[in-house]
DNA sequence: TTTTCAAATGTAAGCGCTTACATTTTACAA
DNA sequence: TTGTAAAATGTAAGCGCTTACATTTGAAAA
């Protein structure tokens, strides 16, 4: 608490320290930091060299307490760990910077509450707009947001007929586009590999789209052979083991992400068997790795770069007034590459 | 400015309401918030009930204000699309999280103005300290945080003798064990495959530690083929493309890291090579995408989970005075998988 | 019952900034 | 030169909270 030098005093330098050293008040200081042109170049000039001089920094607490406003905008995703949050974020915060707009992120490991404590946390923090994924939390939240009059926009996701504003895409249309693809080809003993269900939307909308196109093809949709597990490739090597221990196994196993697929892909590698000849997999996001595995893997392309360009956009757009809220669907498009194929001949002739 | 309904007052509660409701001092409330045990419990629930009903939160701005502290810790890392930073800054924040801290992250695209820039922006947020990445940045800076009182701790490197608190591996060391294992195979034309060198030191001593193992093997360093290229698979491949466009092909060709090196070996089997046998591929970082691909990468181990736990509880020491900065070296380790073997016999008879 | 003192609570002064409003300066027309 | 209005600057009142210090309360000791 005692200044350890006397060059470099330890107090950190205020609005007023620089109208003092620039001779002008503060209300002269703090025009030029903020509408620069109201204040005459010569003034302008000795109030930035004070500022040069001092080190000065604004305090953004204060700022935001008396502007009440930041331009700042909080994103909590469920992690930053998933490769299609993180490209979509970093896409987000380019286009916020460009607006000079700052971004603060905050990640949830897929739990409600942690969501909303973060939500209470970024805008208390006076994130003035908020950036969220999916639609499953509890309505009071958005009464709190419109309360405080913090817009929120809701990610990765496209329900039509949502309530709130939204940018994303349908993924029970995308995945049931998926399961068309392969339901043609023959397959009809289907297992699924799907991330945790009851905390993800996204991950239950595909199930119901691959439930969907079954039920197009006149197969009960109950017999979709379902496992649940956390997001990791060693889970889907593991679920896919489990689907390949059934009584019938499929021919076909559709996994809820890229990531869960490329374990599923390894271990039937593993275990010997040949994708797609033995074995269809496929995936959804179009990671990086999904060229990368050994044969690449059928998926689902989502656009998350423009997902996040566009939702910045959306929002900035609603913080000035100029777009009014809405609910944006963005297209997706099936990648066939090598491991989904027709079932077995053996297979087919049993079905 | 006026309220439109009465149940829903446009209005956000502030601390004042929450008194006069609950029929006390602000001071009271206050105290209820930050040191409930100095509140006699009668009085507390009923801060707390008010609290409640009003929907009440604190305003973080104002308490950053007048308490001059925000239980804040900012990480600038050069982006969030990189696994390996995604993966440790995960871990870095729940360990945050489990003592009260709350992550600003913010993303500097590997350019130095960006992350000083960013570094003003986050101590003006008022984070109380800050994580960066790597040692390459104006010592200027170090000044400017240690003015405004604001510990930084460097992760992602280790170098003996480093002036500011670190924690992370020795990349040059690490890479030389890599090199060393590859030149006992008998490797003698070697190629590597950088990420950009100038604004990445990580990138940098991992070059060096090639360069410090050919020369203990008796090579010319200068002979190491080195090509810098952005972070990305499809870069991988065309920098291996261009290295086996020289007239003296590598057998070995090392990457900087795994992301390079799958691009390269994914480009390498298009071209008809068979790894190991006619090329050996080395990555670095053992991020998830080394063990997925075929052959499974030889890489070097990285505990970027431990890193980002470890840096978290060093900080939070650091800032409540019971650790003194310092310099930590965590072990990596070489994964020896598929990507590496003896090099062409016809190869190895040239050299 | 009174005394004593720790515990509980209240009072009020800022924290560093923005901005409405008041005042001064400047430029230009008359 | 004077008058006028616009431009530039200044004054000062908060923004919502914490906390040092002052005051009140209440339980145990006398």
């Amino acid at each position: 608490m005692t200044d350890t030098s006397p060059e470099h005093p330890t107090t950190v330098p205020t609005l007023a320290d620089v109208a003092r050293l620039a001779q002008v008040s503060t209300a002269t200081v703090s025009r030029c930091l903020n509408t620069p042109d109201q204040v005459v170049a010569k003034t302008r000039e000795r109030v930035l060299q004070a500022i040069e001089t001092l080190g000065y920094t604004p305090n953004f607490g204060a700022r935001a307490l008396a502007a009440r406003q930041t331009r700042t905008v909080g994103a909590i995703i469920p992690t930053m760990e998933n490769a299609i949050f993180a490209r979509g974020i970093q896409a987000f915060q380019e286009e916020l910077r460009e607006n000079e707009f700052t971004l603060l992120v905050a990640s949830s490991s897929y739990r409600a509450d942690v969501e909303e404590e973060q939500i209470r946390t970024l805008t208390a923090r006076g994130a003035d707009a908020l950036l969220l994924i999916g639609h499953n939390r509890n309505p009071e939240i958005y009464a709190f947001l419109r309360r405080r009059n913090v817009p929120a926009l809701v990610a990765w996701v496209y329900q039509p007929g949502a309530e709130q504003a939204s940018i994303g895409f349908d993924n029970r249309k995308a995945m049931a586009e998926m399961a068309r693809a392969a339901l043609t080809m023959g397959h009809r003993r289907i297992g699924y590999i799907s991330a945790e269900i009851s905390t993800n939307d996204r991950a239950s909308e595909r199930v119901e789209g691959v439930r969907m196109a079954m039920t197009e093809f006149g197969l009960d949709p109950a017999r979709l052979d379902l496992i649940e597990t956390p997001y990791s490739i060693e889970n889907g090597g593991t679920a896919l083991q489990t689907l390949l221990s059934r009584a019938q196994k499929p021919t076909l196993v559709i996994c809820g992400n890229d990531v869960l697929a490329a374990g599923a892909l390894m271990r039937a590698k593993q275990l010997g068997l040949s994708v797609p000849d033995d074995l269809s997999i496929t995936g959804f996001d179009d990671i990086e790795i999904a060229r990368l595995t050994d044969p690449a893997l059928t998926t689902v392309h989502v656009p998350h770069r423009e997902m996040g360009r566009r939702a910045a956009r959306q929002l900035i757009g609603m913080l000035d007034g100029t777009l009014a809220p809405s609910v944006t669907e963005l297209d997706t498009y099936l990648c066939l590459r090598a491991t989904l194929g027709p079932p077995p001949t053996s297979a087919s002739a049993e079905a």
